[in-house]
DNA sequence: CGGATTTTGTTGTGCGAATGAACTTATGCG
DNA sequence: CGCATAAGTTCATTCGCACAACAAAATCCG
């Protein structure tokens, strides 16, 4: 809902936002568009755009490319894209089996990354932050980043270090929208973690970059689920939605719309684990845990084990993955009735099997969802990279910089002056 | 997403928008701000309040009322309401059991009603929308609504004729976000009927008032949501979120967060009814008929003979519905944990029984939701009036002209001058 | 009872951001 | 080489808001 006055400086700040979303959207898509795409697309003149993006250059938020020959006539047209490593933001995540943090750019890169490999069920949490600081630290040290942007550098786009606009922390629990504590994250064993209290009292020996961003926090599947979104607005016409099924020992969701993850009231929304089949929790029958002890195999092997004993003929591996299959098929019929968004990708524990559970999971869509005849229901593999909650975490924070591009420069301007 | 360039006049018509909006939101609380307060509430100056305020007074959108005696020193301020019978709504509905429309305007009062009892199941569309259109002819006969608002009569407030906004109709099946065809209303028997096709075929027999704004269609839960978040408004301080559940003969829903309601992709979201518990859908199970047939009373009777029978300690009555709460307990925990709304209003059919719903349906709650520690959940009955759906559907429409005031001022434009 | 005080609403003046037209720059084409 | 074409820039104009001074209408208080 609206609620604050526009000034005039409002309406700089939004057209600010305009041209630079227009350009990161573009260039997701694969183009670099000049000053006059941008003019055209938006509905601005080439003057007020030219000054627009002017200002976003002079703040490293996007850059020239050099003008390419074009068979046209008229003056070439000088190509804008997100400048490499010069405004990047961290993503992290704990979860059960790994932690792991990552740098990315405003161009998608990914700067620097670290993946420490661990046990983490009923851990303790101080341990296992100061654990995941340190990594932090490294994979920080690692992209050169920088908090105070000594830009007496001067030159051009790539000369300057990489500052990090912030960071983000992917948790397998719920966690309030933003900065709350976590509530419970019940496969870890956490419950009522302050975790940004508990990283605040490892400051004194972090460094001034990562004591200077304290992560915000949110739910792994949101995250992941924002990953995704990106991944599939890149070729596409228009914003993705989906259904997005995570979880490595437990089973998360999030349901995204047109490119936006619906949060709920508090950002507790998604979790489909919870989800009673017949009176037991679908996470309990259908779940990573749940699957390989039907099948018969031992838990270490993982999923990737599951699904090639399935479709090498093991029977009892296919008959479990099928029975999961039909029971998050129901559980996802129910979603899709209760929330209207009919594509559902399957991501975390089930990305490796997705081949064997797409069939029994799409004949419970057909069957059991009421708008199947107007809008067939799909279910697909997630296409997004490995640990996709740590690049949604850093796209989040990413996100922000690039909606509220004025803030970005306010806050940059007394560093460049200074 | 944003989307469109903002040129200086989006400022004032955003500005205009935030000072309507701070009225009523302010007046549904009970209050009735002057120009000062609005802004000082809004951050604007008193100087641009004034002229937005004026604007909006010539437009019929705001009126102004007696200075009123107070007790502090300083000039007397000049309250701010919503005019009476200058904009109104067409809110109507259409369901299994009665069809009607209501006119309601501004201020929030209902100008005229009419409600008509029928069985519309297995009806045909044609007949039962041409029934509609002389229902809803005579309620904009009697609320005096006038399309061309002959605004010659020069004087304030009160004196020229009601003009419609808009209108909306409510179904009880899915329906396209605004005006597509509805798909489905099982329990109508209707199935890919273009309500406004058909309509459009009346045309000839109908008013200029009515053909000149064809229904926005929407699904009846969501309207009758959109009235309940209304009703919760008024004393509140915060927009309430809530996941209403609604109905007469099948079960639907809506979440609300912070006072919008969540439609899904295409507006098809809260098909709470198609929800499995075990292999049968909810209401097939816990619907109003099988309470009725497990109580062993008359369908005919409805829902307050079900009430009624259990209050007087009819053991069978308590029992089938006690058990329908359980049912639908079950699918509104799967509901919660998915959306992270944890207040349940119940409304439609449930409401007439709510008290005894209730229990059961909290019991549920707490047991299966994994937020309950820190969120405890809450169930309600609907505080909205007599069929809130149309009520929510007149809303709907007003909510726009109050979210774009200029677009209507503009409307208005040629008409005054004329 | 009359001036000081207080608060509301109104009347100019200046500023900032976008527009639109004219202008410059850089290319291809004949 | 001149012309057409397109990209980017410069400058006067426009329009809405802020700011400040002012007018209006009440209470307060000696």
């Amino acid at each position: 809902m609206r609620t604050t006055a526009a000034r005039q400086a409002s309406l700089r700040e939004h057209n600010l936002g305009l041209v630079l979303g227009h350009v990161v959207d573009a260039v997701t898509r694969g183009r670099t568009p000049s000053r006059a795409d941008v003019a055209a697309a938006t509905g601005l003149t080439r003057a007020t755009v030219s000054a627009l993006v002017d200002r976003l250059v002079a703040g490293g938020l996007l850059a020239e490319l050099d003008p390419v020959q074009t068979q046209r006539a008229g003056r070439p047209a000088v190509p804008l894209t997100m400048p490499a490593r010069t405004v990047a933001a961290l993503g992290a995540e704990i979860n059960v089996d790994y932690l792991g943090a990552r740098v990315v750019d405003l161009s998608g890169d990914v700067v620097a990354e670290r993946v420490d490999a661990g046990d983490f069920r009923a851990s303790d949490p101080r341990e296992v932050l100061a654990r995941w600081a340190a990594l932090a630290e490294a994979v920080l040290a690692e992209a050169g980043a920088s908090d105070t942007g000594t830009s007496d550098v001067g030159t051009t786009s790539g000369a300057g270090p990489t500052r990090i606009a912030g960071a983000a922390l992917a948790l397998p629990g719920i966690v309030d929208r933003g900065t709350g504590p976590l509530r419970t994250a019940p496969n870890l064993g956490w419950r009522d973690v302050d975790v940004l209290a508990l990283l605040a009292d490892l400051s004194p020996t972090l460094s001034p970059t990562l004591a200077a961003h304290p992560p915000r926090l949110a739910n792994e599947a949101d995250l992941a689920a924002r990953a995704e979104s990106a991944a599939r607005t890149a070729g596409a016409d228009e914003r993705p939605s989906f259904v997005y099924v995570s979880g490595e020992i437990g089973i998360g969701a999030a349901v995204v719309v047109d490119g936006r993850i619906f949060g709920g009231l508090r950002g507790w929304a998604g979790e489909l684990g919870q989800t009673l089949v017949g009176d037991r929790r679908l996470e309990e029958v259908a779940g990573q845990d749940a699957m390989l002890r039907a099948a018969g195999l031992e838990p270490s092997g993982g999923m990737a084990a599951l699904g090639t004993a399935a479709r090498a003929g093991d029977e009892r591996a296919a008959a479990a993955v099928c029975d999961a299959g039909t029971l998050l098929g129901t559980a996802l019929a129910n979603t899709v009735n209760l929330v209207d968004v009919s594509h559902v990708v399957l991501g975390g524990a089930f990305a490796a099997v997705a081949d064997l559970v797409a069939a029994p999971v799409l004949a419970a869509l057909e069957r059991h969802v009421l708008a199947a005849p107007w809008a067939p229901p799909s279910v697909d593999a997630a296409v997004a990279g490995e640990l996709p909650a740590m690049t949604g975490a850093a796209l989040a924070v990413l996100a922000d910089v690039v909606a509220d591009p004025a803030a970005w420069l306010a806050d940059d301007a007394p560093r460049v002056s200074g």
